[in-house]
DNA sequence: GACAGTTCAGTGATAAAGTCACACTGTCCT
DNA sequence: AGGACAGTGTGACTTTATCACTGAACTGTC
């Protein structure tokens, strides 16, 4: 338990408090672990399974922003425990995840006192907004075409997603999926089928 | 000099080292500060004038990110020291500028010592996470009028700019921009000359 | 002031993407 | 078997992006 990396290298006593103070949780798929609006308790430290972080514009669509994984941080907690705004994003869970929750007073601690604990820190800032820019760009400029294709060929071939939800993580809309598909299958590319794309050849 | 208010709460050895290895530096407007692929020597905190941050895709289109003015913190570079990587964006002067740049050295400690320097940094992180949500959101479902429009009325009337520097600031072509400010010189709203737009009522 | 070179703006044609409306089709439940 | 409903397909239309080109406005030089 508490196997992350950024806990890795603490003083001795702050990794008495470490075991004391952090709880371990587990959330099934599905569940929602924060949604635009809500405060923060705590910074999640993901230990295992995925989660995705989309947002909900004015107009009523959503976009995928990120995911995370084993070992990453939950940054936009840092951010909501330091101003104490609200989240501006939800987070879904997606696979069966377990994250520790560390409380502020030891966030503020292990700020305080660990070099590693701080570059962990920066780094996933650094990351995100790195992710961030890049899916600015993505949005802006390239084409939705392309940009499908290149999100079918990063999985694995029976791919079980809805074109609603394809639509969310792409952040565009259903009726556009729904015919770059039929296209792609058109060209022999994919099979469709109710809920399920299956990537042909390649 | 030196008066950013993230140095405001500093130890007086820290006071002293900041005092002394802190070089401020002043920028005239269009001067690059850094450049995507760049490397990253310190930390500057902003002192006065404004700086615009963008990229330029694969497509060879740009959009606008974000600003820096006074008191703020480029954060971007924060990410870049940490984690060694080459910057992703660009910075360019729009009014001189100064800023003061902090060494890797002194950053370390400041980090080390100061709670309130920690703050400052977490909540600059924070702002800009937000900001890049709000970008995402804005370019993937928000239409080209009404972005166009609101960037208008943010600002006061004669307002300098080319049509193909207004495409960057939204992120889209230049022949939209063209378009739709003809649009709202049809409708009354602008009159338009070269490199300049008024604003009519309002 | 005339001219050339350059930047800026306007616009038609066409393609890509987003929106609205509605029909159709698997799946599940009773 | 027969709804109910989530998921998908598609036509019609609007908005945005892209390409290609024209012309107007500014700059500097002679």
């Amino acid at each position: 338990m508490l196997d992350h990396s950024i806990l890795e290298t603490l003083p001795e006593e702050l990794q008495k408090e470490a075991l004391e103070t952090i709880r371990v949780m587990r959330f099934p798929p599905g569940r929602v672990l924060f949604q635009a609006g809500e405060h923060c308790q705590g910074l999640p430290l993901m230990l295992s399974g995925a989660v995705k972080v989309q947002m909900t514009g004015v107009s009523g669509n959503s976009i995928v922003l990120y995911r995370m994984g084993a070992d990453d941080i939950c940054t936009l907690s840092i951010g909501c425990l330091m101003t104490g705004y609200g989240y501006r994003a939800e987070a879904v869970v997606e696979e069966e995840s377990e994250a520790a929750m560390v409380p502020r007073g030891l966030f503020d601690r292990l700020m305080d006192q660990s070099a590693a604990f701080r570059l962990g820190i920066m780094e996933s800032y650094g990351r995100r907004l790195d992710d961030l820019m890049l899916l600015v760009e993505e949005v802006a400029f390239r084409r939705m075409d392309e940009r499908l294709e290149e999100w079918l060929q990063a999985r694995r071939s029976p791919i079980r997603i809805t074109h609603q939800e394809l639509a969310v993580e792409l952040g565009t809309a259903r009726e556009v999926v729904s015919r770059l598909l039929k296209e792609l299958e058109r060209k022999g590319r994919v099979r469709l089928a109710r809920g399920k794309i299956e990537l042909v050849g390649s």
